[in-house]
DNA sequence: TCGATTTAGATGCCACGGCATATAGTGTAC
DNA sequence: GTACACTATATGCCGTGGCATCTAAATCGA
């Protein structure tokens, strides 16, 4: 196989691909449902349901929970903020920065388009997580997914 | 916790955000080294070796496998004709289409690439799919994996 | 065989992210 | 308190992908 026949003997090609084949389909597939029932994208999902579970959050904390750039978050909350769905209310430590709050509006529809995720995750992925190797599945992209944030790889320049 | 106290009882917000670290950081940090020692980034990557390991692939085969819109493909394979790693041959059995293959020095730069890319996996993965629950791990996202392509989830319209 | 439908892919417009840069505010040394 | 380095983020330019659309070629049906 080819695993055996070139330089990656412990097939991390393999895994690689499957990886992101999986998150490719699954994020397209809930961009679809999102966009139709909700009008928003599983990007600004993610930003609005962590700034719900974080009030707080600053732009550079979206940044960092989301290994994305700076200036393409700041016009990420730029767009959230027109909707009317965010806020960003003056820091009082820190001048430079602001807080990012979620309107009522705003948490309406990440609770709403929460439970459409939820629906479509479990449509989508079935029960293949199911039992004791889908529980290692589990458990071994958290871990993976700490080791990648606590090295910082992958962390965009601006 | 909070997979008790919302409508996702199997946890699978929680999988799909890990999935989704995973891929945008591990992707962010091949871009990074591929670029830098080649000159490509990950997606040209994943295009050149697919085209070296299934020579005669037409664009909607490469859309399909990466589940990218039909014409992104159309201009991606166009960068790369433009940089003289890919050519388009008429397909003899019909002429709506081309046949893709790599040149003589495409094939040189997949080959290297697939070096850097083999020894970034191992330093950034490391050892975390070693044993047990990382063989399960593997095993859980190529069965996922195949099941959404037999399902044709999350393929652009375009 | 000829028109209608479908398919492959090329192209234009737009949205979004990366990266570089600009700007304003903060901390520090003296 | 002033100069200097640093930090947070906003903004501009560019590359890339999605989606709609267009064209040519293949296929289907009577």
């Amino acid at each position: 196989m080819a695993s055996k026949s070139n330089g990656d003997p412990t097939g991390l090609q393999g895994f690689f691909a499957d990886l992101v084949r999986c998150e490719t389909r699954l994020y397209n597939a809930l961009n679809d449902r999102l966009r139709e029932r909700h009008g928003i994208v599983t990007s600004q999902f993610e930003a609005l349901r962590h700034l719900r579970d974080h009030p707080g959050s600053r732009v550079a904390d979206l940044a960092a929970e989301f290994a994305v750039g700076i200036g393409a978050t700041s016009k990420g909350v730029d767009r959230l903020e027109k909707h009317g769905w965010v806020v960003r209310r003056p820091n009082p430590a820190d001048r430079r920065s602001s807080l990012l709050a979620l309107t009522d509006e705003g948490t309406r529809l990440v609770d709403a388009a929460e439970a459409t995720v939820t629906d479509a995750l479990a449509e989508l992925i079935g029960d293949t997580l199911d039992g004791s190797p889908g529980e290692a599945t589990r458990q071994v992209l958290a871990t993976l997914r700490s080791l990648l944030e606590r090295r910082q790889i992958g962390m965009p320049t601006g």
